[in-house]
RNA sequence: GGGGGUGUACCGAAGCGGCCAAACGGGGCAGACUGUAAAUCUGCUGACUAUGUCUCCCGAGGUUCGAAUCCUCGCGCCCCCA
């Protein structure tokens, strides 16, 4: 993708984009000089916000410094279907108060990207129209689009061909979320490429609707920090927006080197020129490059003397060997105590026999002992430093 | 409603009466090597008062000296027909 001769803003708003529909409806909105609304719809789920998401709200963010407007929107009525993205069918329908929660929640963390001053930002909930709809309303909306339409999308494709069950409500998740563009007008909708269909959706209905059909902008589905699999909780392979900044910084410094010009381009605000030039290995050593990119992301999300210290506290701890500055003291009361016991005593196993392994594959030392024997009785004189493997250590006092 | 299939450890998948705490691959953990990267090599991956004992192969019963393996009932998932 190259967008040279484009105009710096908007060089910089495609950055990272893997799909705009239509640049050329970008072009003439930005051309408007009004602020536009930047569309972003969010599941009122319980939100533990990483960088995956990130990648779609710092977007959000800077169209926000050029001086338009987010509107947020919680889902709170979609979520009685269930996006088929999710490929479950249902979901628990969440009470109001549930529903405030996560929304709090997803904003205390999006608010770490977002600028939520009240005139750049707005937060709608989808019940607040879709509620008021009645069956008449309903009709009409589905006038609007073909079951040849909806069985386009790949998802549903997918499920026809392999039998599995489409539920007739789920064609409605992609209307519902086209009908909210309509209402709040938006000018631009954001999402992941997963988002595509539905988001294509909004942008018709607009134009049905007499109103100037929405541009479309998806970001790339941000690959975990295990480097295959998507980032996401539950392969626990993600970095937290709400992590420390020394697990921030251990995180990313993790990742294979493969993924780094991904994560600079899509996480980090830092010109292509100097990526380049970070990642070229003549210029920059693989390490140093990593390290630029996690002191980067780690700014973001607290501030520079985080990152240096996280930077500090790593070379500390993983290239110098020593112990971390904010040594967790954990106290025993027992004394004599076999070694297995301390081991899950202070919780670096969860079970005898787990903790019989380590010992036994000569992970466990003690004031930087190997201990080999399961048997081991330990005797706490003095307080001791215990390291399982490289990265569980604390100090053990009586 | 009828017919067929399937359910094994974190995941995938062998095993189909004893040699099964259950092959193999992935993942994870640990060790060596390193840049807490990748690649590679090695070991581990149910629990426990530990060279033995206990629990375990969807659930509940049963057959058998002996069951993950056979039978019965139940539950889940999948496919085909209606």
């Amino acid at each position: 993708m190259s967008h040279i001769a484009e105009p710096q803003p908007l060089r910089d708003l495609l950055r990272g984009v893997e799909q705009t529909y239509s640049l050329d409806d970008l072009r003439r909105k930005l051309a408007l000089k009004r602020p536009l609304r930047i569309k972003l719809g969010m599941d009122p789920t319980a939100p533990d916000i990483h960088l995956g998401h990130s990648v779609v709200l710092r977007k959000m963010r800077q169209f926000q410094d050029l001086g338009h407007t987010a509107v947020l929107i919680i889902g709170d009525y979609t979520a009685r279907i269930g996006d088929p993205t999710g490929r479950d069918a249902t979901r628990p329908v969440l009470d109001e108060s549930a529903i405030q929660q996560n929304a709090q929640t997803y904003l205390d963390q999006a608010g770490t990207i977002l600028d939520l001053s009240p005139d750049k930002f707005e937060l709608r909930y989808n019940s607040e129209w879709l509620g008021k709809l009645n069956f008449a309303d309903v009709l009409n909306l589905t006038g609007q689009f073909t079951v040849q339409q909806m069985l386009h999308r790949d998802n549903f494709k997918k499920r026809m061909a392999d039998g599995t069950e489409i539920q007739l409500a789920e064609f409605m998740y992609p209307l519902m979320q086209a009908y909210d563009s309509v209402v709040v007008k938006a000018d631009v909708e954001l999402g992941g490429t997963d988002q595509t269909f539905n988001n294509l959706r909004g942008r018709d209905l607009m134009g049905k609707s007499n109103l100037d059909p929405q541009v479309v902008m998806v970001m790339p589905i941000l690959v975990g920090l295990d480097g295959t699999q998507k980032m996401s909780k539950s392969k626990g392979n993600y970095v937290a927006v709400r992590d420390q900044p020394n697990d921030m910084y251990g995180k990313v410094m993790s990742i294979p080197d493969e993924l780094m010009s991904n994560y600079y381009e899509l996480l980090t605000p830092l010109s292509t020129d100097r990526i380049t030039s970070l990642l070229d290995p003549e210029q920059t050593h693989p390490r140093e490059a990593k390290d630029v990119l996690a002191r980067v992301i780690v700014e973001e999300f607290h501030d520079p003397n985080a990152a240096n210290h996280a930077a500090e506290e790593f070379k500390r701890r993983f290239s110098e060997n020593k112990l971390p500055e904010d040594l967790e003291t954990k106290t025993i009361d027992e004394s004599p105590i076999g070694i297995l016991n301390l081991i899950t005593r202070v919780g670096f196993a969860s079970t005898n026999s787990e903790a019989r392994r380590l010992v036994q594959q000569s992970a466990v030392s003690l004031d930087d002992e190997k201990i080999t024997d399961p048997k081991a009785q330990i005797t706490l004189d003095s307080p001791a430093i215990l390291r399982v493997g490289k990265r569980r250590v604390c100090r053990i006092t009586k």
